[in-house]
DNA sequence: TTGAAAGCGCTAACAA
DNA sequence: TTGTTAGCGCTTTCAA
């Protein structure tokens, strides 16, 4: 219904390509698409006919008849958040690659927008799902997955799920950034966690008390706020942060974006880093590497969650033998940590 | 064919929902599609039945039989530059609300990728794409055209499209930024361009020689130097300008990637912004509140694009009087532009 | 290894 | 206003 009312080249079917290859519309449907058996010499005569037409295949048509599409969603919260568009730009190489097309949703973490790309995904014949945090309750996400959905979950898992999730290991991550600090000299150090209720927050909470107990250092309560992941609330926290009591020499942000914001804040107050105190984000969203200071951070491998992820869903792989993968995350040591100097910020 | 092997519920067609409602398919079709005329009574039966056997229409029969998918498709060059979220995020609103559901593509500006993508459009019976931008030959982009597609340039026309194009008015933006450092008091204003042989940078030089010229002051070629549209060509950008003649006390950057690369490599060399140097960036990308200083720059009204976007494609409306929609801009004044000091940069 | 034929679930003339 | 019917282009049994 192209409103140009252009002339359209009247598309070929794969009738057409039979006819000229003399075969029969199954046998090009075989060559095509790779399935049932077919003698080499048809097979190149189909694909050269093919090939001389132009011929293009429906996938519609194929998805009716399959009653599968070979399209995967991703439901993003915000994708205004930088680390997800590198996750998304990872997905759709991996599953580009693999055949597979990508449908994107950005829900806002609105329960309704959800249902709305769900019951889209329902109608297209989409099966799988990527989904990074889901706010539906957990007997809906049940009720999608029984009417033929397949949720793998990145970075968070998805409650009435079928439990798929690939994760980085939030906990060992928070403990080598808190480590870091340590390593360093600081001692009262504080953390903006991400917002309660999500597993990578506690993760990365617990993986930051650990270090500190392993260390043998006592955690001030006071030290620890929670913030959304933007940089707005990174701003907030900070200065929620400077009310409270000060003392301390470095914080372990929950990732990058409030990392910014702090920093943001803390310039604002005339505070620099490292000087006045060391900072570490998560994430390694490519911003890090140009503020100043340069931020350290710890590395999420989005290329390899990707991979994982869309390993999950090929239906001619073995069934996996677990649901879920964790996977490593490493250190970038840059400007933002430094030993305490004892310039550290104490209350004006 | 999901690996589940669960026992999915049998979906219900609208034969069901026809034999539930004592009607016939076509009957139930016209009420679901809202085409064709159907009594009221027969309506609203035939909508509660639906209802109430939780009957989901199924997208890819509806797609086949009327040889058309209510999919677009958004390519974009690289979904790292934060520019580009927030306006797929736009699109995505204003097209989900009209029934629409997207498919994203990231190119990295590849013909190859470009073609990949084009291909599954036509496969899929996509019809509209919009595209920031496309690196594919004026004359395949043609043959695309002809074999269905409409292609809606964002930002960036389509050289082969069939001439649909939402743009800010990047000239005029420019002229913007670049008055409102001359009105500060600046003569001698630096501008790193964008990369070479796309509209958004020759517009947005042009402006700025515009405003220099309407202003009656010269423009030292040696403080113009191009970069691509990334944080780190922004930051090589700076040095070389630095390397060349200095003595500049503004810099106009053609887009905030690039300004937040030339803040950072400012800040390296021990300079300050706007002590050193004012500066100015151009989309408004959310984070230029939160770079220290905040970023002055021009601020582009992606809601208001997609909406005009959109509208090119909605077959219920009137063709459009025009194919090219170009919308305001306006600039946002923050921290990072003031008067110069006389403490300006000059060559060490 | 190949072909005939019956769908997949919906739409859209055309008739009634 | 409604129903009948013939597709849309592909896949997939079943038989040959």
């Amino acid at each position: 219904m192209t409103r140009s009312g252009s002339v359209e080249p009247a598309r070929l079917t794969i009738y057409d390509v039979a006819r000229h290859a003399g075969v029969s519309s199954s046998t090009v449907s075989r060559v095509l698409a790779g399935r049932g058996t077919v003698s080499e010499a048809t097979r190149q005569r189909v694909l050269g006919v093919a090939r001389e037409l132009g011929y293009r295949p429906n996938h519609v048509a194929r998805s009716l008849a399959r009653q599968d599409s070979d399209a995967v969603a991703v439901l993003l919260p915000d994708i205004a958040n930088p680390f997800f568009p590198s996750l998304v730009k990872a997905l759709q190489d991996e599953a580009q690659h693999r055949g597979y097309t990508v449908i994107l949703g950005s829900t806002g973490d609105d329960p309704d927008n959800e249902r709305r790309y769900l019951d889209t995904m329902l109608s297209r014949q989409v099966r799988h799902v990527f989904v990074v945090g889901l706010s539906l309750p957990k007997a809906e996400v049940e009720e999608y997955a029984r009417a033929g959905l397949t949720f793998i979950g990145l970075d968070r898992g998805v409650a009435g799920g079928n439990g798929y999730l690939v994760q980085s290991d939030n906990r060992a991550g928070a403990k080598l950034a808190t480590r870091h600090l340590i390593e360093l000299g600081h001692r009262r150090i504080a953390h903006i966690a991400g917002p309660p209720g999500i597993s990578v927050s506690r993760e990365r909470r617990r993986g930051f008390l650990e270090a500190m107990a392993e260390a043998g250092l006592p955690v001030d309560e006071r030290l620890i706020v929670t913030s959304p992941f933007t940089e707005e609330g990174g701003a907030a926290a900070f200065v929620e942060l400077a009310g409270r009591s000060p003392g301390y020499t470095a914080i372990f942000s929950a990732n990058d974006l409030i990392a910014i914001g702090a920093l943001f804040a803390a310039h604002e107050s005339g505070l620099s880093v490292p000087e006045d105190f060391s900072l570490v984000g998560f994430d390694d969203v490519s911003l890090t590497r140009y503020t100043s200071p340069q931020l350290t951070t710890v590395r999420q491998d989005v290329a390899r969650m990707a991979r994982a992820g869309v390993q999950f869903i090929q239906a001619d792989r073995p069934a996996p033998r677990r649901r879920t993968v964790t996977l490593p995350v490493s250190l970038e040591v840059r400007q933002s940590t430094t030993s305490p100097t004892g310039r550290h910020h104490e209350r004006p």
